[in-house]
DNA sequence: CAGTATGCTTAACACTGTTAAGTAAGAGGA
DNA sequence: TCCTCTTACTTAACAGTGTTAAGCATACTG
């Protein structure tokens, strides 16, 4: 009988139809202004049938962000792979980071800007953020060898990664939700903050 | 006929009452898990008489950002009055300001953070965010003097003031959307923050 | 072939922001 | 004082939201 396995693998697809339509909704319009029931029409099947393949709305969402993670945390790692020079490889992950957030900027919204917790959010909370956390985990090692390398002084790691990230995240988040403000040209924005960070953490 | 100048005096008490329930509102449970409707109840009145006050719940919104700005744009204004170096008083500038958004969560989030835009949004955009240019101005002055002063490189002082207030906005606004996120001690991220940025920027 | 489990749908609930229409009270003029 | 008209507010409703409970076929199992 291998029906069993088939219809698994019938489930197993409508559950990606599901993913690929809410995330080219959401990337498109933005989480909140996609409804439930235009995601229903857009695979063609009642509202209630996404209920029986994600918990609610929000789930939905999370398992959309953990791919982007997913795909930041690759490239963030192939970059520390490439480069030599540590205080490089920094500069590289951080401007890849910005760009990442920058033509994605729903992603980054819905991941990093609004990021809606659950109420009543347990163990939920840090599954979803696995990815999240190795993303991290990749920024906090590029200090880490910026430090061993005796380039930056010896500080901190983790404060000095967050700091870095809050820096990233700044501007990111400000050049998306604030688009009519007169801003500087982004790259010598970006190119700015991590150049000033760096200098401002060099031995 | 005073009455018609009563009449108007009662009117714009009921305006700021309006104001004050949904400031409480908003500030205590974030905007959008406040509706008009319970607003309503908070004063009393019926839902649509809000409506005869404010365009909607958005401008009720730009209206309690204005008062917020306007507050923090005066304790920035009284720090660079106070000051003598330059440079300390950008840094305390800036201290106020992350400060100010971690005690005003629900303001930073609604102001900075989620930043909700009309659709169909023109003057009113430029009108509403008169005080908070006004705060980004003493920011940019604080900037200047410390580049008059010989203290900071000569550079674009339009890029460095947009780039300081990334860094302080990036460190509140992550620090109030992630609270569960294992930060270091928050006084030694902002200090670690301001101080790395000022470093970066000495002649 | 009967019975049951599976997968989906229809109908509904309790909300949301917002608008149109209606009502009651007070002002202004004769 | 009486009538009219404006002003301030309310009630009812619309169109939408996320979500749940109940029902209905289809397909699998004994």
């Amino acid at each position: 009988m291998g029906s069993k396995q088939r219809r698994e693998r019938e489930k197993e697809a409508l559950r990606q139809e599901i993913l690929d339509a809410a995330r080219e909704l959401f990337v498109n319009e933005g989480y909140e202004n996609v409804s439930m029931r235009r995601i229903a029409e857009k695979i063609e099947y009642s509202p209630t049938t996404i209920y029986l393949y994600f918990d609610d709305k929000l789930s939905l969402l999370y398992a959309i962000c953990e791919e982007t993670f997913a795909r930041l945390a690759k490239r963030m790692e192939s970059i520390a792979r490439d480069s030599k020079d540590p205080v490089e490889a920094l500069k590289l992950g951080c401007r890849a980071y910005v760009d990442f957030g920058l033509k994605n900027p729903n992603h980054y919204k819905v991941t990093f800007i609004n990021h809606p917790q659950h109420p009543r959010d347990d163990k939920r909370h840090a599954k979803e953020e696995s990815m999240g956390m190795r993303a991290y985990g990749n920024l906090r090692a590029a200090v880490e060898a910026c430090i061993k390398a005796k380039k930056f002084r010896e500080t901190n790691v983790e404060a000095v990664t967050q700091m870095i990230w809050a820096g990233g995240h700044g501007i990111t988040s400000l050049l998306i939700t604030m688009p009519g403000f007169p801003w500087v040209k982004k790259s010598e924005l970006i190119d700015l903050m991590i150049d000033t960070l760096v200098d401002g953490l060099m031995a």
